[in-house]
Order: structure tokens, then sequence, then C-alpha cells
RNA sequence: GCGCCCAUAGCUCAAUUGGAUAGAGCAACGGACUUCUAAUCCGUAGGUUGCAGGUUCAAUUCCUGCUGGGCGCGCCA
């Protein structure tokens, strides 16, 4: 980032120096290989507002670079670019700031939301919530890093249908331990899963509830099972390392009345009306192309959509400027009316944002897992985590785009072999803090090193580690976790190969003993904040 | 039928959101450990970026139309 901005700087003078004007925008880049330590198209996309070719901007940009020493060479390539050689002085200087801090981009302190997991207590989360709970997370982690006040929070509903299904399946499992058998109704979760439940309550209750089947045992089934459930489901997301702020029921907006207040808001801005027997809300009126969707049920209960829209109002009540929902591909459906509630909420367009993923399958050796909660023929969250370790989870979760199906090689994460790339990055970490202990055990003492022997073989690094602001930047505007594992693969690849060649603790030569453990000490630094940023351990050893 | 996402080396994925000769890993082949961790490195081979147009100095990237795959189109979530 401070390369990046001082070429970008000095172009920008020496263009207004020249033409008059501040040039527009252009790029300033590690190219592609041998072109350069640095790249601008700034003559090309200048060309038009300059009624010149780009080659005669170009050239006369680099006149006036003549005689800088903080450039060894700038040059015209291909159709214009400019390509800038650094000195080493600039190198030496980044390191010295590398090892001190790695600073972090820092973004407006908006107050922001991530919403997301938010699965009902009605079973174990499985790997498709893994997914999106490590997407949120590292995009929580780092919009939190980079300044923003930003709270996690999931959303359940712990009554309604569901729930009734849920206490009821749990009833029957209960029966089924004392030989009683009842049959499962259409929409009831036949998963295996239940049976544990069943058993607690066996073991707390006896058989007291056996045979008995009315709203009260109803009831104490939902509630039972449904803690039962969201112990478990906190207990994975603990294993996870995916913390959350708050944890939003959706009995509470009947409570504080917010479902009566956003009635009132759309009836007052004309966006509800009576058709058979059932309470609408207009989405049509918004969004011309969609359907209107029921609000009030014609047997007096509110759909989801409804607590959806009140929970809407309570997020931009709370004082967010912007939330995020974190979906599956499977409710994309769901974003044309919930874009439609906050417009007719009143409420400014750039509050409401969805980032959408798509589906997760396992593999293991050539067979695709395929999975189905129906059938309760899944893999559990938690089950992944104790096989593969939540180090590989969270990074296989996170390096592949969320818009792609992603296919989780269950061997290949489990593996130590070097195709990892977990284990990969992590080396490179590793590496480095055997290299400190080793010139610690021989009393190299590098804090003050000169850094003179700094010369081009380190520069590959310095610039990959100065990239390390930018992919920040892309990974939180784009909303793509996997720029920061590709990043913190890409330094490590550089590191490999640099301690291949170079060694590093060498008695014969002291002075670039503690030039290379000063580099050293900044890549460390830069791995460490990126692996935390992705939540995966930096070890010191493996 | 309508909508969202995807298509890049044999496989899994990148490509700095329009840049130069499209890059890695795995798999294949060949090399590097009496030397700081070989969980590593170096090299060879592998491509009409699904197809057809368009936009411009420049397209894997943007636009249009196809083809193929995933997902969705409930008073379920």
């Amino acid at each position: 980032m401070y390369l990046k901005s001082l070429i970008r700087e000095k172009i920008s003078k020496k263009y207004f120096d020249l033409f008059g004007s501040d040039p527009v925008e252009f790029t300033v880049e590690i190219p592609p290989q041998s072109f350069g330590d640095y790249s601008s198209n700034v003559a090309m996309v200048s060309a038009k507002t300059l009624k010149k070719s780009p080659k005669i901007i170009a050239q006369a940009l680099i006149d006036a670079f003549q005689g800088d020493a903080e450039f060894e060479l700038v040059e015209m390539a291909g159709p214009g670019f400019l390509n800038f050689k650094l000195s080493n002085t600039l190198y030496r200087n980044l390191i010295k700031k590398y090892a001190k801090k790695v600073d972090m981009p820092k973004a407006k302190p908006q107050k922001i939301q991530f919403e997301f997991v938010s699965a009902n207590p009605t079973g174990p989360l499985t790997v498709g919530h893994g997914r999106q709970a490590v997407i949120g997370d590292i995009l929580s982690r780092l919009n939190t890093a980079v300044g923003k006040n930003v709270t996690r929070e999931y959303y359940f509903n712990d009554a309604g249908r569901q729930m009734k299904m849920l206490g009821h399946s749990t009833w029957i499992r209960y029966n089924e331990l004392y030989g009683k058998k009842f049959e499962f109704e259409e929409d009831d979760y036949v998963a295996d899963y239940l049976v544990d439940v069943a058993k607690s309550i066996s073991e707390e209750y006896g058989d007291r509830y056996v045979n008995i089947w009315n709203d009260e045992v109803q009831s104490f089934f939902t509630s039972y099972a449904s803690k039962k459930i969201f112990e478990w489901i906190k207990r994975t997301l603990e294993k996870l390392h995916v913390p959350f702020d708050v944890y939003f029921s959706e009995q509470t907006l009947y409570k504080t009345g917010l479902t009566d207040e956003a009635m009132k808001i759309l009836k007052d801005r004309g966006y509800i009306y009576e058709k058979d027997d059932s309470t609408w809300f207009a989405v049509s009126k918004i969004l011309s192309n969609e359907d209107d969707r029921v609000i009030i049920r014609k047997n007096g209960e509110p759909t989801y959509f409804f607590s959806d829209i009140a929970y809407m109002l309570d997020k931009y009540r709370r004082g967010f400027e912007k939330v995020y929902y974190i979906w599956g591909a499977d409710h994309h459906g769901y974003i044309p009316r919930m874009l439609a509630v906050s417009k007719a909420l009143g409420i400014p367009d750039e509050f409401f944002n969805v980032i959408l993923h798509q589906f997760v399958t396992l593999k293991s050796g050539e067979e695709i897992v395929r999975m189905s909660k129906r059938h309760g023929d899944f893999v559990t969250l938690e089950d992944l985590i104790d096989a593969v370790g939540v180090d590989a989870t969270r990074y296989f979760f996170a390096m592949m785009d969320p818009d792609t199906t992603l296919v989780f090689d269950v061997d290949l994460a489990k593996s130590k072999r070097m195709d990892n790339p977990v284990y990969y990055v992590q080396y490179a970490h590793a590496r480095i803090s055997s290299l400190m202990k080793n010139a610690r055990e021989k009393g190299i003492e590098y804090e003050d090193a000169s850094l003179g022997s700094i010369s081009k073989d380190e520069g590959t690094i310095v610039r990959e580690m100065d990239e390390f602001q930018d992919v920040v930047i892309a990974a939180i505007e784009q909303q793509k976790p996997q720029k920061i594992c590709n990043y913190a693969y890409s330094l490590s690849e550089k590191f490999h190969s640099y301690y291949t060649d170079h060694r590093i603790v060498d008695p014969e030569n002291m002075e670039r003993s503690k030039d290379r453990l000063k580099l050293c000490t900044c890549v460390k630094n830069v791995l460490e904040i990126t692996l935390s940023l992705i939540g995966v351990s930096a070890p010191d050893e493996m």
C-alpha cells in the first residue's frame, strides 16, 4: 500500500506539472512477471483527455522521473505502460515499518450488522451452515479490523409450527423408548438426533409423559428439545470459533410491540390490504414483477415474512447504517420482497444488503456425499470439525468464492500432505518461528539490523507484504473472504521460495543474517494478522 | 416458463473488480536434503477462458443471445 501510493502520488504530481490538470483514474499495480516492480496505465487512460498518444504521454512522464533517487529505472513498455524499478532504499524503509507493526487500512466507523447462520433450533448445524458461519465471521473480523462497529447477530424462532413439529417428533422418539409406537406426521423431524434428546428427557423425568399428549406436554417437549438443540448449536459454533453478540428471538418482536408498529407504518403508507380473509403486503406496488405476500394468515397467525418485516424495522431502529443478511442460495428469491419491505418502511436504499453463498457438497475419495435434511441424511458441522480440525474447516470454507458451489474435499482437508493449503501457510509461519528460535539460541540480536544487504531478492517479498492493506480493502468491498486466503498463500509461496535460495541464519555473515531475520519478522507479522483474520491459528512449530 | 449463481489446464481453483506472454496446487515426467523444518523448493509438459456476436487502444472480466449445470419460484423457513 505504501509503495503503490508513493508511486501514485509521484505520478499525479508530475502529471500535473506537465499537463496542468489531475490525471483521470489510473492503476498502479504489480505487473505480471518481469515487467518491473510496479507498473501504471496512466498514459493509456489519459490519451483521450489529453488528445496525445499514450507513448508520448508516457515518455514525458519518464523524462520527468529522471534523477529521482527512489527509482532505479522508469521505462515504457507495450502500448504505453510505465514500468518502475524501485531502489533498495524504499525496500529497507518498508522493512523497518513492517517489522514494527502491520497497519490496518481505516474505514469510516459505521455501525453495521451481520446477521448469519440464524438456524432455528430444530436440528444440528450442517456443513452448509458452516460455510455461512465462516463467511459471516470473517467479514465481521475484517470490518471490525478496519474500525467499523460490527454487531454479529443470530436470529431464531423458538415458537410456531416448526417448533411444534419438533416437540411432537421428540415425543414420538420418547415413546419409542418405552415400546410405544406412534406415527410421524407429515413435516415431523425423523432424524436420529432426537432419540438422544428423548433419552435425556427419559433420564430426567422418567416415564411420566408416555402415552400422554396434550398442550402442556406439547409445550414441554418443544421447549426441552429446542433448548437442548440450541445448546448443541452454540457448542458447535464455539468449536468453529464463531462468536455472536446477539441471539435475537423472533418472539421479542411481538412482545415489544414492534410488529404492531410495523403494521401501522405499512398501513399508513398504503401497502396493506385484505383479501381472502388474509392480510397482504403489496410487494407489487414497489416491484411490479413481484407477487404480493400474505402476512397474516386466515387463521389469524402471522407468517414468518411478517416477523421479518418487523425485524428489519427493529434493525433500523437500533441505529445500524447497514445490515448484511447472509443467506444460502436457496433464499435468493426472498431478496426482492425484503427490498420492497425496506422501501415501504422508508429505509434508505443502502441499509439492506444480502450476501448470498452457494451450496456445499462433501467429497470423500471419489464419492460425493449429497445431503438431505429431510431424511436426516446429512453430515453435521460438528462431525466435520471433529474430523478435519477447526483450522482446516475454516480455511476450506473461506478459500472459495461464496458465489461458487463448494466441493469440500474431506480427505484433502484431513491430509497433512503438501497439497493442503492450510498447512502450507501455517508451515511458512512455523518456519519463521523456528528461524527465530535458532537465532535466539545463537545469541543473534537483529533489532538494530542495518538492512544494508537488502536488495532485489528481498524486494519480491516486500512488495507482496505491502499488498496486505489493498487485499483487505478488496475483500471487504467485494465481500470475498477468499481474497485473504489467496493472499496468505501467495505470501507464503514467496517466503518458501526465498527460504530455499537464501541462508537466513548464517554465523559466517552476521550482518546479512540480521537483515534477513528482520525481513522474516515482517513476513511473520503479516502472516499472523492475515491468519487471525481468517481465524486460523499461526503455530510456532509443526 | 420466469428469476439468481456458475462455466478458465485431465482435476480443484486464481487472475489485484478492463491491462502486457491467462497463473498456482494436485495428477504426469525430471531434478534439489552431510546445510536454519523436504509439511519445502526448481524445472518440463498441459489452454480457441462453454458457443456466437457486440462495446475499445486493450475483454477471462462489461453488454446481448445461445448451450450446459446448481438453486429457487408456498398463507414452509
